[in-house]
Formats: structure tokens, C-alpha cells, sequence
DNA sequence: TAAAAAGTTTAGACGAGTCTAAAAAATTAT
DNA sequence: ATAATTTTTTAGACTCGTCTAAACTTTTTA
């Protein structure tokens, strides 16, 4: 059994590691906890010895089977939990984030199973991010942000990263992007990699670089 | 704010003093909450020091205004997470308290509005507790013991008591009692303080005192 | 009403999680 | 390839919530 605190970590870890594709600096992780290294170190060594990761001094950590399990089963619960807050209690998609950092950490698997059912067992949250099954498999189908889209198609949204920021989310809703939007490029700005878009077929709008790597869409 | 454990005990001292009209002593809240007595000394200071109660060595301690509020916020809290779990999610009334106690402590007066109006406004939760409004009022109708009705009347249900033990609810569904049955008495032995009652004009059955106690009904 | 019992508090310790400051290792720059 | 810089770890300390053992206060009993 984990602790609040364990749990945050390896949930932080599973993401820093791009999933568990790469190894994780101490630093890293320090930064994404909003900790000093050193509590990081005394971390690590903790989850270490737990087997969810396997830490060299100095090197940095790697996430083993056993911690990508839990990892995943953390992320099920977190965009589980989002889900019902815009689903069925009507949140915004830019208010959810951190009531479901709290929702996350109950230990009920009894709870989890007849939530996945009340919701019809949904396959991405309300940011577009795939929801684990409770084997932990993610089924995604191929996207790529914005910014990568060859030539000028027409695309659809997939999916928005969030990071820590609800501004971005706000910002997105206010100009008409939401998950199953039709994109149609228009042109890109070469000196800055603006693009300009069109949205559903209505609303001609830019978006600066720094938004379009964080739309994902249809390749 | 208060931690997970203050809000923990608050909620016990709440309950032990009856809603705040009597004190408690220090061997009532460490047997409430499987501590020591050494440990409620050292949080009842905090406690005290935080003027959520007043606190007299070897006296006992006493709710305050403000305390009452947290603590009925908390209540409140519990209690809507169950009617949550049983009506939403088709928990059974023996499943939830459990669940409930971690749901309680979650951070969002926006999720607990969103919560309230989504059940559309319950009065009472799944045992029949009244489920104090987001001013912390609590509208009970009047509601007595069963082995305390005089004489030989009809009866509602109107609520049940639960303390730890999911085993009394399994075993008043098992025999047929729930929240609205209409239990006639039949008979009550002097010997022992059983009743005979028969329920919802069905099913007669004998109640021991103790059983009978713990189900509340209209007087 | 004095002695015994019961209940409560204090003192000191411990684990979890965090921090700062200093030491050690790795990286980079000259 | 050695010196300077950056990163990481260690050491020691602090808070929170807990504990045991001992001291103290209140209540009960004889």
C-alpha cells in the first residue's frame, strides 16, 4: 500500500519517463513536485526499495512493471474521476484538474469498477487523454500536435495537453477548440510557426506555436 | 484547513457530544478513534489552539461555534458521498461508510454544491441521516428508538444506526427492514426486551433489544 | 477521609516527509 | 586533462501524528 505521497511520485516518475520509455533525473522530478532534490533522493530510495523503480546513485531512476501498473492505475482513477466531474456533474474541462488530484488517491476498487460503468466505460477523458482499463492497457489510436501537420488538411482534435495551466484550456474554449473539432489550416508563419486555422468551418482564427504543440489531432 | 487527522477527530468529538451539546472525555475520543489517550491530549491542544473547541485538562473538551460548523460541513460531506454511492453507483448500504470516510475529506466546496444539486438536494442519506444543509442546518422530524414506541402501534422506519458494524445492516436486509418499512409490533417480551414485529404486513420476525435500539422510528 | 483505583497529562522517542547546508560525483569548459 | 560548474547525495534538523512510561489529578472505595 502506498502513501498519498509515494503515489504522487510515481505518478510524476510514469510521466517524466514518457511512461516508462526513459530513465528520470532527480532534478526532474524535484522541479514537476515542487520539492528540493534532496527530498527526492530520500524518495526514490523509498520507492526503490518498494520495486517500483529501479535507482542508480547519480543516474537517475527507471520505472519497473510493477511501478507502471500502479502508475496507470493512478492515471485511470485521476481521468476517471474527470470524467464525471464534466460529465455528469456539468464541471468545465478547465475546472477538474486538481479536484481530481484529490479524487485519485481513494482506495476503493469497488468504487472505480461501478464509476467506470456509471460512466459507460469511457475510453478518454474530457481532455482527450486515453483512460487505462483495468488491466492498465491503453488503446490510443496515432495523433501529433498541430504544429506537425504536413501541408494544409483539414484535421480533427483529438486531444489537449494541460500541464498544470487551466488558462491554456480556458483560452482554448473561448476561441472555439474543444475535443472533436474540425481544423482546417490555412497558413503558417514561417518566423514565428503561427498557424492560422479555421475552426468548424466558421471561425478563421491564429494560434501562436506554443498553443499548436499542444492540440493533438488526427495525423 | 485542517488536516485529514483533525478533521478526523473534530468529527468524533462532534458526534460524542452529541452534536455538541454535552462534554467529552479524553479515554471517549481515544476509544473512538483506536488511539491513545496521550495522542487525542497532544491534538485536542491543536484543536483547542485553533478554536474549534475549548479544552479543560482533566476535564474534557467542549465543541465551539466554529467547530460545530467544521464539523457539520464534514457530516454533510459523508453523508452526500453516500446517497452518491448508493443511488449513482448501486453500492449497498453496508458499502459505503467506508468509502464515504475517505470521500469526506476531499477539498472542493464547488464539487460539494455540484454533488448536492446532481442527487438533487437529499434530506436524508441511505441510513436515514439527516443530511445537513450547506448553512450546516440539520431539519429532522422527530424520530424515537423502536424499542421505545408505547403499546402496540404501526410504525415507520425512518432511520437506522450504523457505527462500525455493516453486519447490522446486512442483517436488517437480510430480515426485511429498510428505510420507510412499516413495522407493526406484535409483541414485546419483558425477559429480555425482544419484539415481535411484523414487517410491511408480510413477515413477522423477532427484533432482539439490542437490534431494536438501533432502528429509529416515527413516534 | 485516607488509600486505592482510574483517568489524564507530560516527557521523551520514533517514522514519515520535508528542508538547508555541506560534501561528493558528474559534466562542461578552458 | 585539469579546473570550474552543475547536479546529486548525505547529514542533521524540523513538523506532524503517534507511541510508551512515568508523573500527576480526580474519583471511588473502604
Amino acid at each position: 500500500m502506498l502513501s498519498l505521497t509515494e503515489e504522487n511520485y510515481l505518478k510524476a516518475i510514469y510521466h517524466l519517463s514518457d511512461g516508462g520509455s526513459k530513465s528520470v533525473l532527480t532534478n526532474e522530478v524535484a522541479d514537476a513536485m515542487s520539492t528540493k532534490p534532496a527530498s527526492v533522493t530520500d524518495m526514490v530510495k523509498k520507492l526503490s526499495a518498494k520495486k517500483l523503480i529501479t535507482y542508480e546513485k547519480y543516474y537517475g531512476v527507471t520505472i519497473t512493471k510493477q511501478g507502471k501498473t500502479d502508475a496507470l492505475n493512478i492515471i485511470r482513477k485521476h481521468r476517471l474521476w474527470e470524467t464525471f466531474l464534466v460529465q455528469k456533474l456539468n464541471f468545465h474541462w478547465d475546472q477538474v484538474h486538481e479536484v481530481a488530484e484529490q479524487l485519485e488517491h481513494i482506495q476503493s476498487p469497488l468504487l472505480i469498477e461501478k464509476l467506470d460503468e456509471f460512466l459507460n466505460f469511457p475510453v478518454a477523458d474530457p481532455h482527450g487523454h486515453p483512460i487505462p482499463d483495468k488491466n492498465g492497457k491503453i488503446h490510443t489510436g496515432q495523433q501529433i500536435p498541430l504544429c506537425e501537420v504536413p501541408g494544409k488538411k483539414t484535421v480533427t482534435v483529438l486531444a489537449v495537453n494541460v500541464k498544470e495551466s487551466s488558462s491554456f484550456l480556458q483560452y482554448l474554449s473561448k476561441i472555439g477548440v474543444y475535443i472533436g473539432a474540425k481544423l482546417a489550416i490555412l497558413d503558417k508563419a514561417e518566423f514565428d510557426g503561427s498557424i492560422e486555422i479555421m475552426i468548424d468551418g466558421k471561425k478563421k482564427v491564429f494560434v501562436s506555436k506554443e498553443a499548436s504543440q499542444n492540440i493533438l489531432v488526427t495525423p
